[in-house]
DNA sequence: CTCGATGCAAAGGTTTTGCACCAGG
DNA sequence: CCTGGTGCAAAACCTTTGCATCGAG
């Protein structure tokens, strides 16, 4: 399934016009199969020199997720302070609740704050996108 | 008013067993001046300045909010990307809510997300901070 | 006099950019 | 071919830290 996903990413790619090279085939299989474990342009970079056999530059990496990301196909999560976390688009979209003290992350259904964002919509013409930034708390722990 | 906030900051610190310096004083009177104008770090380094009429390393500035935020006068908050604002912790607490495209910002009060706040507490175990992040959307215009 | 605060400089971590070269379509 | 992608190196950006010196209490 993840392989399929890899090769959906760089169809994509293809169909955007935009060019299929080896780094980006190595990206793209990295992120369908690490998508769902909080990859960030780092370990992204890790993991796609490990699918590659060799190295890629980082420059690389987060000109490909800007291109991916452009192409509506990848998209961004703040999880508080610290790198940002990756999400393949046609995946479920789901809001972050972040531990600010260690760092642990629940997903939480969008229906959940649905009422949070219909609220704010109508009072403040806000549309609450808080699937990009995570909310930020403490979990029972802390 | 201001000029009353500052010489409260002052005082804080000196009864929280911290030394009042020049800069020190420069920089809670450009806090307490400018603390509802979405003060940076580097904003407030600036305005410091201006304040004592010389030079104040930034560091200085970051140590000086460090020791307030420590002694629980000062606090920051991040808007989305880009630097934290400081917001002194007397004033009325209240939530961000940030335009990721133009970075316009309005506050909104506590009250409004009390129920997202309980609601997620008792399914999920997480106290919600978000007074600490900004909820991040898109303004009427964006 | 002592310890905390300062300035300076350097580094940290994440992300972006300039530039010459290479390769996909 | 021609444009876009790559690696390399450097910078940008915000923030932190080490260290010697200064000055508040």
């Amino acid at each position: 399934m993840s392989d399929v996903e890899a090769a959906q990413l760089i169809e994509a790619l293809r169909a955007e016009g935009l060019r299929v090279t080896a780094p980006r085939r190595a990206i793209c299989q990295a992120l369908a199969h690490g998508h769902d474990h909080h990859l960030t342009a780092s370990t992204l970079h890790d993991a796609s020199e490990r699918a590659l056999g060799s190295a890629i530059d980082i420059s690389t990496v987060y000109r490909t997720i800007d291109a991916l990301e452009q192409a509506g196909l990848v998209h961004h999560v703040h999880l508080g302070h610290g790198p940002a976390v990756l999400h393949l688009s046609d995946h479920v979209e789901h809001h972050h609740l972040t531990c600010e003290v260690c760092g642990f992350t629940v997903d939480i259904g969008l229906e959940e704050l649905q009422g949070l964002t219909d609220a704010v919509a109508v009072r403040h013409g806000f549309t609450i996108d808080s699937a990009h930034f995570a909310l930020i708390g403490r979990c029972g722990a802390h």
